[in-house]
DNA sequence: ATGAAAGCGCTAACAT
DNA sequence: ATGTTAGCGCTTTCAT
């Protein structure tokens, strides 16, 4: 049987509130009584039990998570930063892999309601009504990480997609090339997808290149995906040079293909990534990308649902950290 | 503020204990009585205040995970089977990532007996007497995954490594190598290491190559240490056609290092790895390696815990599951 | 079949 | 400075 206060007390030979005090109020409690519980909370390794005092305060310190895919690299980064913050402000967290399957990520909000998490946050997917009304509802403060709402008031942190997209482009742009393709996202609720569409653009038009504008595959989240697009973005435009891919792992499906057409890259086709997972330093040939601070997007986060958490507000709404291009050995002068 | 079951008690107009009574025994409530329950709880959208459920019942339904690297894919898949058997079974998980810390992982520990989880899952770190005792002092149950103890009675599933490796060299031996090397863990807390050795001892004295079962030099755990493992290992054994490693990550780093000293895998050096992450099929060329069934055993885990917790024991202590070599694109016939 | 009331382990307001 | 007690939301006797 697990130790209560009681036994601690009695151990002690105080009143519960003593004890109490002990661990809430140090100070209010004279130097000998205070060193006995200590000693007798030590011998039984006591610990406070949690339902107790979550029935008191109404609080759980537990944050819930919700992500789409846990085998995807760029979560493992993110979740990283996550429990580091988490630890920090004394919350425990619970993540939770949604599989990108509604109805799943549906239960989780209500799992999340009844173990009464404090806050949750939210990677990634689109923010539809219907989890926004379910959030709501139960009254789960949240914010958004890679994504963001315009129709919400909801707080987030993300990356400046569009910019990423155009930095990347651009690069390929000044190292010569003039046949540049990209392989983007085809999921509807990707949040990305449309600004990494944008960016592209804008490069190409700025370099009078317009008429590349239209040369997107679309892909679905993995890397098997990305080689299948990859088969159809080379048949549609043979004479591509260049692949802006959305995703590190489109890039590695990308090369794959082009290595099983016996096809160099980067000898002749550049392939740029996005995220700057861990794997894209691993791959061969390393992937040049766009890298994404996912560590601190995911301290960032915590930390912005903890001030959300105890002031109501949070200070800037929309948040944007920044990206930057690493060059590796996936993309060489035209 | 959140509906109580006083709330639905008198929106139904009746006493709470009916209301608690149309949740846990819904048979023991007339017809009418219950709808009217029901439709109050409907329209408040009320659940159960799981504090107060686990001060009486003394059961949070959360399950704790220790791993020491959520960034290594290795986790990601185990850690998708564990949560569909917490599904299925009604639990939630909190995943923590200790980063191979020790006073991270008591601290985790502590946080666990804190928030009354019912047990835990302690994934791949030995188990040393100072987390034994802790989990024991706190009298939380716990399972151990790819991991297994002989010192402690404790329930663990996991891969036969061993024979793993034996198998991989064997097949390395009857493609016709006969200088084979292996990438070991240098982790001295390592469990799967020690055996996987044997296994490569193994197979070597079993072909009457026992002379090879000393070309093992150790790397720890990512990528990068691999890639420095390679370089000792053919300074050291320049001859060698073939390489077995203990993980596909190291698999990966052993071939990038190959491939810049423009040594050609599988034309030159075959490599075996083992695992079977996500990425083995992605990467160039395509890991040859020895499967682990990941997401059963996640799930076999969270099964054997669940047993555990409900009747006190387990029918076998120390399960195994079947590995199997996957034959792909980074070995050649010598 | 249903309601009243005790009690799970703790905190905080109230007494002393 | 310390003890006594009400009460957090629920389940479960115990009456009725």
């Amino acid at each position: 049987m697990k130790p209560t206060i009681r036994d601690v007390a009695k151990r002690a030979g105080v009143s519960i509130s003593t004890v109490s005090r002990v661990m809430n109020a140090p100070d209010t409690v004279t130097e000998d009584k205070r060193l006995r519980v200590l000693e007798a909370i030590e011998e039984l390794k006591y610990q406070p039990n949690s339902f107790a005092r979550g029935l008191i305060y109404r609080k759980s310190y537990t944050l819930g998570l919700l992500i789409p895919d846990i085998e995807n690299l760029y979560y493992a980064g993110i979740i990283r930063g996550m429990q580091d913050a988490c630890i920090k402000l004394g919350y425990s967290l619970m993540i939770c892999n949604t599989d990108r399957d509604e109805g799943r990520l549906l239960a989780y909000i209500d799992a999340f309601h009844e173990k009464q998490v404090d806050g949750v946050i939210f990677a990634s997917d689109k923010l539809i009504p219907e989890y926004y009304e379910k959030l709501a509802g139960y009254r789960i403060p949240f914010v958004l990480v890679s994504s963001h709402s315009y129709e919400y008031e909801v707080p987030s942190v993300e990356v400046d997609d569009e910019a990423g997209a155009y930095d990347a482009v651009k690069f390929l742009i000044e190292l010569g090339h003039r046949k540049i393709a990209m392989i983007g996202f085809n999921d509807p609720n990707s949040v990305a997808g449309p600004p990494r569409c944008r960016g592209f653009a804008r490069a190409l038009a700025e370099a009078g290149l317009e008429h590349n504008s239209g040369n997107i595959v679309f892909a679905s989240h993995r890397f098997e995906h990305a080689y299948d697009a990859a088969r159809e973005l080379f048949a549609k435009y043979p004479d591509t040079t260049a692949v802006f891919c959305v995703a590190d792992e489109f890039a590695m499906g990308v090369i794959s293909y082009l290595k099983d057409r016996s096809i160099l890259v980067p000898g002749q086709v550049s392939v740029v990534g996005f995220d700057n997972v861990r794997m894209a330093g691993m791959f061969i040939p390393k992937l040049t990308t766009i890298a994404q601070p996912m560590y601190e997007m995911g301290y960032r986060s915590v930390e912005k649902l903890h001030e959300l958490l105890a002031t109501g507000r949070v200070q800037v709404t929309r948040e944007r950290l920044q990206h930057r291009l690493i060059v590796r050995e996936s993309t060489r002068e035209k």
